[in-house]
DNA sequence: TTCTAAATGCAACATTGTTTCGTTTAGAGA
DNA sequence: TCTCTAAACGAAACAATGTTGCATTTAGAA
């Protein structure tokens, strides 16, 4: 599919508006795939764009289900564009991130999916996020 | 051992001088046992004690392989006491924490290793940070 | 006891994110 | 196509978390 066209459906399907800001950002993320971005780096990428729109519109596109955060080492959040798989407020995407020391980049690892473990019986499981990190192939 | 020793010989051990905040700030650590502990709840604990030397006692006590950083995903991070393995610069505790969503606490789970996973060929791993959350024991 | 490098405490700053509120705009309905 | 309203936006102010620079204090070696 085309992207203008991606971006207009993933908008519709989670009963958005098109918005400018939006169809800028969510571009962002589709042009992305697997690498997960942080505010900064949307935010610096266009001069004009608000900061704070930027946030709310991170939230919003998280809550849809049509990004997905990744827990970054650094601290800041990072966000990367969800599998098919995901709807309103049901993330599917269980996969491993894996950042970059050099590049700083965090990736998602679509493949490697997080294991199921034994937990001791009285914690009940909700979610699960594994960050791997060391240097990426691009940086060796 | 008692509480005091064991002080004494982390200090020692970590080539640190016995300050009163280092002293305060580990005696912490080690009665939170497997409770990982935020900056923000050391502070509100003692009154006089000043923010900007406490991140950098923490900085330090991590540098020295006597806390590790377990990554929280509300963002701020936490800290809790090092397994013995641990030395300067090399941290062996390479085990979950577990995040309860109600009464916000993070504990290590030193008994559920992280679990080694095939990724792509082209990724050097260093680190690997597994972060389980959900309801624990307590607040169900 | 003296002395010095290490540790502390304060001020100022940086980053990341939220809240409030007035203004603009997408898009549903006439 | 035009009107209208709820949704989205933009600006200011604030909050949480953490860092840097620098002058003062202190642990502990000599």
């Amino acid at each position: 599919m085309e992207l203008d066209q991606r971006i207009k459906h993933l908008l519709k399907h989670g009963n958005l508006r098109m918005t400018t800001v939006r169809k800028l950002v969510l571009k962002e993320f589709l042009e992305a795939g697997s690498i997960a971005l942080s505010s900064y780096e949307i935010e610096k990428k266009f001069e004009d764009l608000d900061r704070i729109t930027l946030y709310r519109t991170l939230k919003t596109f998280e809550e849809c289900g049509i990004i997905h955060q990744a827990v970054d080492v650094s601290g800041r959040s990072k966000y990367a564009i969800c599998s098919a798989d995901c709807s309103n407020h049901n993330h599917e995407d269980h996969h491993a991130h894996f950042y970059c020391k050099k590049c700083e980049r965090t990736v998602c690892l679509d493949d490697v999916k997080i294991p199921t473990l034994n937990l001791p019986t009285d914690f009940q499981l909700e979610d699960s996020q594994l960050v791997l990190s060391g240097v990426c192939g691009a940086c060796q």
